[in-house]
DNA sequence: CATCTTCTAG
């Protein structure tokens, strides 16, 4: 660089300067930075950027470099900047470093515009820069700033080594992933473990695994992170098998590589295994569980109801000083809701520092979800005018679903309008879903079905559930008839939809319509999804399926059932067999109902607790009318409080009652 | 003078 360059670049420089501090108040007290006190006078600090060089000593580059690492504040790197900018400094060509180390300092305070100035107002700017704004850019969703970038460097000359492949593969869509491939092959930098990593994750991202497995059969060094970057491809692509195979076959593992196979698990349907892999991590003792192993164990205790594994990881959390951070609390939040404990649930969200929008929408999903529906309202204010959070569209999942499980027909309606008046939140399926269980809940089913038909997206599976479960639910035939020769001209592979038409049926009396949909089920080969139960004793989540004798103690179950049915008889319990799919005689239809999953559970229940605690139960599919009657019975005749968690929401069964009000 | 893998709500 020559001396032209120089001077042209501080001239430039004192212009960027001025500019970088108009973001932030220069007239800040200074002594909030004690680092450079013992060589930087505040008072000459706080001046202008025009004051003269070679005042005070400064400290020799080197030490200058650490200083700027060791920054703790953006303050604390302006102070730094300004020196080096004084002393003409920052551009020095036997210094380059300083401009690197004060744009990384710049970037990791995520003063990312900061950081790129700096950048652009570098002459000639060398790999190291040119790389370091590359990563910046990327690291921080600029991906096309970080092409442009990339592609200047190219223009200017200069190669791009393994560490600006590393960088510019984090901005890589599958397709651009493949034109950076081939500049890697080209400079044959392929062998680096960060660049292939880099690649893996590409491919990974893209779902393109076979990509991703050849880069990684081809490195010569499987690094413990390259597995785990493998590992998560396959758990993207739902391969858990996969995933777990490689997991296994690994001869290191660090936290994060358990973190992605538990978290792996926990969203692909693999709740349990997800609990007993975290039990492994636990009895291995080689990696320290962090806020992440948590936040996916917590995920998976939601998913199968387990309440005590739930509120043993809380203490877990407290006793191993894992960070409280926000992602952990709503974690925490979302598991006691979803595990029927709404207490606990609003304890550690009130007990949460700066609530972000998803803690807010885990707690008003939460209350929705128990079918405390003001409270569900009035924490939704209390978030717009208190906070003044922004709602998304899972905000109006959350409100709607308090709405339609509290009858709130006309609230639903306004906040459902607002959504794209006031907030220009487009309704998704999910909303029109709540919208329509709304309407059906009320019974206006005509409503419903007009609104179904002039949407502007294809109504799925679980909406028309939605509206046939309502004309089930009011014995409103005319439209239920309706829909139902609508649907069976179409092409749907949902079983929950054939079992509710043949109910629709059976309930109008129409034999004719019963039978028709169970040949039509036959034809297509579709199979009743079964219902599964779940309760958990002493920590250990027993689960039961429809006439189940796979228990231990499945003698006990059984005669603990004949005993309440018994019982519930005696109190006016006549069974209604209009549900039971199968084509049985009334007696047969009878013992069908007494043996559905929730009521083994139930059984299982009060053998193992003590009289008069709590039962909690869950199931994946929705409970049954019939079930629904005798569970009331049975929360009346033990006095028990039943807490059973359904498909859609809670129900509480205190004293004869639920508190869905009959309607679900 | 440096680069890679994990994260909550429906």
């Amino acid at each position: 660089m020559g001396l032209f360059h120089l001077h042209m670049g501080l001239n430039f420089l004192k212009v960027t300067f001025i500019i970088l501090f108009k973001e932030i108040s220069i007239a800040e007290p200074m002594a909030s930075s004690p680092l450079l006190a013992t060589s930087l006078p505040h008072n000459q600090l706080t001046t202008t950027a025009t004051v003269t060089a070679g005042r005070y000593r400064l400290p020799p580059p080197e030490k200058l470099a650490v200083l700027i690492e060791k920054s703790k504040s953006v303050d604390e790197l302006l102070q730094i900047h300004a020196a080096i900018l004084r002393h003409n400094l920052l551009l020095h060509p036997r210094y380059p470093v300083l401009n690197l180390k004060l744009h990384r300092g710049y970037a990791s305070h995520g003063k990312i515009r900061h950081a790129l100035a700096l950048f652009h107002q570098t002459i000639d700017p060398d790999l190291f820069i040119f790389t370091a704004a590359i990563n910046t850019a990327s690291v921080n969703g600029l991906h096309d700033q970080a092409f442009s970038l990339y592609i200047r460097l190219l223009s200017s000359e200069i190669a791009p080594n393994e560490f600006t492949f590393s960088s510019i593969l984090k901005s890589c869509s599958t397709e651009s992933g493949k034109a950076i491939h081939t500049h890697v092959l080209k400079l044959g930098l392929w062998m680096d473990p960060y660049v292939s990593t880099g690649l893996i994750d590409v491919y990974a991202k893209g779902g393109d695994v076979t990509s991703a497995q050849k880069m990684f059969d081809r490195m010569p060094e499987r690094s413990l992170v390259s597995s785990t970057a493998m590992i998560t491809c396959y758990v993207k692509q739902g391969n858990v098998e996969a995933a777990r195979a490689l997991f296994d076959r690994m001869c290191e593992r660090d936290i994060v590589s358990w973190n992605v196979m538990i978290d792996g698990y926990a969203q692909h349907g693999f709740p349990s295994d997800a609990l007993m892999l975290f039990q492994k991590l636990l009895a291995d003792g080689t990696s320290k569980p962090d806020e992440i192993t948590v936040v996916a164990t917590l995920s998976a205790c939601s998913q199968i109801g387990a309440l005590e594994t739930g509120r043993w990881i809380h203490v877990f959390i407290k006793n191993n000083r894992i960070r409280l951070n926000v992602k952990v609390s709503t974690a925490l939040i979302d598991m006691y809701s979803k595990c029927g404990s709404l207490e606990e649930a609003s304890l550690v969200f009130k007990e949460t520092p700066r609530k972000d929008i998803v803690a807010w929408n885990a707690m008003i999903a939460g209350y929705a979800m128990h079918g405390y529906s003001q409270e569900a309202l009035k924490l939704f204010d209390e978030m717009r005018f208190v906070t003044g959070l922004q709602p998304t569209d899972i905000t109006f999942i959350g409100t709607l679903q308090a709405c339609a499980h509290g009858g709130l027909v006309n609230e639903g309606v306004r906040l459902f309008e607002s959504m794209g008046q006031e907030y220009g939140i487009k309704p998704k399926i999910e909303h029109y879903g709540c919208l329509i269980s709304l309407l059906g809940r009320a019974g206006q089913l005509k409503r419903a079905y007009e609104i179904i038909k002039n949407m502007k997206i294809e109504a799925d599976s679980v909406l028309w559930s939605s509206v046939l479960g309502s004309c089930k639910l009011h014995g409103d035939f005319v439209v239920g008839k309706e829909i139902a020769e609508y649907l069976i001209g179409q092409n749907i592979t949902n079983s929950g939809i054939y079992v509710l038409l043949s109910n629709i049926y059976a309930s109008a009396g129409d034999y004719e319509g019963v039978a028709k949909v169970r040949n039509l089920m036959k034809e297509k080969g579709i199979v009743k999804e079964p219902g599964i139960s779940t309760i958990e004793i002493d920590n250990k989540v027993h689960e039961f399926r429809a006439g189940d004798r796979e228990h231990m103690e499945s003698k006990e179950i059984y005669t603990m059932l004949r005993k309440m049915s018994e019982r519930i008889k005696s109190h006016g319990y006549v069974p209604n067999t209009n549900t039971v799919l199968q084509d049985l005689g009334e007696i047969e239809k009878e013992q069908s109902l007494q043996v559905h999953s929730e009521r083994l559970a139930i059984a299982y229940g009060l053998i193992c607790t003590k009289p008069g605690s709590p039962l909690k139960i869950f199931k994946n599919l929705r409970v049954c009318s019939d079930c629904h009657t005798v569970t009331k019975l049975i929360s009346k005749i033990t006095g028990r409080k039943i807490v059973m968690r359904d498909r859609n929401r809670f129900h509480h069964f205190t004293d004869g009652s639920c508190s869905c009000g009959d309607f679900w």
